[in-house]
DNA sequence: TGTGTCTGCCC
DNA sequence: ATTCTGC
DNA sequence: GCAGAATGGGCAGACACA
């Protein structure tokens, strides 16, 4: 380990060496050796910021501030002290607002006052804590001393921390592997790893159970950790499939089938409160440090806690949920569930159920749309952690646990053969669910890992099921990173209006595509370049393009779903795309060929 | 007090 | 969320 | 097949500013 104290400069170059390697495990290697001579508490703060963050995902801390701000901060300083810098233009040509930065910062001629890696840290701090009135005039003048204080190397890499454009290549399971590697030098460690990250989510945390450390010291550490209610768990996720054959290759049969909703993914936690302050668990002693105010005193005997899929904490958004909970005769668990929208016996649109997802008014909004919690798994019992268990074991744990009023358990079916799976998959379909979930028997709940254990059968998998159009392109917007290589980041589609002889934007659409097709629908859309918007051309304020384009090629999007839009709604019927992607280009059609507005309203009608 | 812009988080 | 690509 | 990085619609909240 070194004597002195890192500084950002050490930092920005490390970034540097890093962004010019494309192979992972270089740069894991080349990482994990930086990390050794780092102390405990800077390879924490080095942690949080490849990750764009200050403190772990389920911390509120988030910066409030991002590229436009910061485009229009710089244009300002520009022009008041009269350096010859366009700054969004810079941004477009060059794609990331880190490089643009450095440019500003070089043409500044700024250099560097060598601040440590605690002092940027702070810094960065600063801004997340700055709120109120006139808080981005005060988040300017901190990000701008900040960057009167670096160099471009360092005032490029800080930027691109608060944006979470960092684009290493890097998030937190290679991060995981490189604790493997400072550990041991290879990555065996990363299964110990997986499990205690998945617990606890917090890669600051982690690390220092490993920093330091030999082998046998750091697995003990790993393994100490322990489940705790109130503590949120990586949820589980599902992988998709190309064909319903596939899904008993992947989960062996029988499997389970569980309906698929359209909602929130919700954690419920359950505990007493002696029990969380009795454990004194060392995560909350580690995180009372930066006094962020996560393990509030507990005022009642029975807690209650509700997480999302990124474990923010959401137990005040649904007061009816948290109360059915409560009144389970168990005395603690850890169930997973999917929250929507309820109501006069129907579930409600992820539309409404999103409105309940709110800070204010929630009285109000619990009236108008009551939400049930759909409960599919148990991690937690009574004191007993279950996650080792079999999925099935723990389904049939699960239902004997007495539901709430606002909570209810999902039917499980146990399928063995393609016809049933399909039957239940229509009976689901035609309930208006999102499709099934079909999860092998065996197995842990494994948190935060997303394999073909667990597989989700989306009613758009169906070709009859999945909504196609044709789309005529008005337009297109500069990408960022990797696309802006391309000079297309995602091209803007409209529909044919047969009354005006017009074209109407209704989405985007920026996945899809191949590179190769990128380039050719650059090169394409080039050709057709308009000033300004054309004149048979209508559009909603907030889909303006960068680049305007005469309407003349068409391509043919799917999506999951139309969606009602609100605002502006003479345009494309009000309508739009949900999850739009690009499936075929350049459709040998003339551009009145395209989906018409009342095809597309008819479409939406029927659904 | 209302409106517009930006951000972060759901999917 | 969906999709593509490098490893 | 994993991991990461491109990108989507649409919701509420936080501010700035008129």
């Amino acid at each position: 380990m070194k004597n002195s104290k890192t500084t950002f400069k050490e930092i920005s170059e490390i970034f540097q060496t890093i962004e010019e390697i494309a192979s992972r495990n270089e740069i894991t290697e080349i990482l994990a050796s930086f990390y050794r001579e780092l102390t405990s508490e800077e390879g924490e703060i080095l942690s949080y910021l490849i990750l764009g963050r200050v403190a772990p995902f389920f911390v509120n801390s988030e910066f409030n501030y991002s590229e436009k701000s910061l485009i229009s901060l710089l244009e300002k300083y520009a022009k008041a002290k009269d350096i010859d810098i366009r700054v969004q233009q810079e941004r477009d040509r060059l794609g990331d607002i880190g490089d643009t930065v450095k440019l500003f910062s070089e043409k500044c001629g700024f250099v560097s006052k060598g601040a440590s890696l605690f002092e940027a840290y702070d810094t960065l701090w600063g801004i997340v804590k700055t709120e109120g009135n006139g808080s981005v005039e005060r988040k300017n003048s901190i990000i701008l001393g900040a960057l009167e204080s670096f160099s471009p190397l360092e005032a490029k890499y800080f930027v691109r921390v608060i944006c979470g454009q960092l684009r290493f290549g890097i998030s937190f399971k290679t991060l995981l592997d490189v604790f493997s590697f400072v550990v041991v030098g290879d990555k065996s460690l990363r299964l110990d790893l997986d499990r205690a990250y998945g617990i606890c989510a917090d890669i600051g945390y982690i690390y220092s159970c490993i920093a330091q450390k030999a082998r046998m010291e750091a697995v003990e550490s790993l393994k100490n950790l322990k489940i705790q209610p109130g503590i949120p768990v990586m949820p589980r996720l599902v992988e998709r499939v190309g064909s319903f054959e596939e899904t008993f290759e992947r989960t062996g049969s029988p499997a389970l089938v569980q309906p698929k909703f359209d909602g929130l993914r919700c954690q419920i936690h359950k505990y007493e409160s002696k029990d969380f302050e009795h454990r004194e668990y060392i995560w909350k002693k580690y995180l009372s440090r930066k006094d962020i105010g996560l393990f509030e005193q507990a005022s009642n005997d029975v807690e209650i806690k509700l997480f999302t899929r990124n474990l923010e904490d959401v137990t005040e958004m649904f007061p009816e949920i948290a109360e059915s909970a409560k009144a389970i005769s168990d005395k603690s668990f850890i169930l997973d569930s999917e929250v929507l929208g309820f109501k006069d016996g129907k579930f409600l649109p992820f539309q409404d159920t999103m409105q309940r997802r709110r800070k204010y008014s929630i009285g109000d909004a619990s009236k108008n749309i009551p939400v049930k919690g759909m409960v599919f798994d148990v991690l937690f019992l009574n004191g007993k952690d279950l996650i080792e268990q079999d999925t099935q074991k723990r389904v049939e744990t699960l239902s004997k646990i007495e539901m709430g009023e606002s909570l209810e358990l999902c039917e499980t079916k146990e399928v063995s053969d393609l016809d049933s799976l399909m039957q239940i998959f229509h009976e689901n379909v035609e309930k208006g669910y999102e499709g099934v979930i079909v999860k092998m028997l065996s197995g842990e709940y494994l948190p935060g890992v997303r394999n073909y254990d667990w597989i989700k059968l989306k009613k758009s998998m169906m070709n009859t099921l999945v909504d196609t159009v044709d789309l005529v392109c008005v337009g297109y917007y500069y990408g960022s990173g990797r696309r802006s290589d391309f000079g297309v980041g995602a091209i803007l589609g409209a529909l044919y209006n047969e009354k005006t002889d017009g074209y109407e934007a209704i989405c985007k659409v920026g996945t899809g595509f191949s590179d190769e097709q990128l380039r050719s629908i650059k090169g394409q859309l080039e050709t057709k370049i308009e000033e300004g918007q054309p004149q048979n051309v209508l559009c909603p304020e907030n889909l303006k393009p960068d680049i305007w384009v005469y309407p003349e090629v068409v391509f043919t999007v799917e999506a999951d779903e139309i969606t009602k839009r609100l605002g502006e709604e003479n345009i494309g019927g009000g309508l739009s795309l949900r999850f739009p992607r690009l499936v075929e280009w350049n459709r040998d059609k003339s551009s009145n060929d395209a989906t018409r507005v009342s095809e597309l309203i008819k479409m939406f009608e029927m659904k």
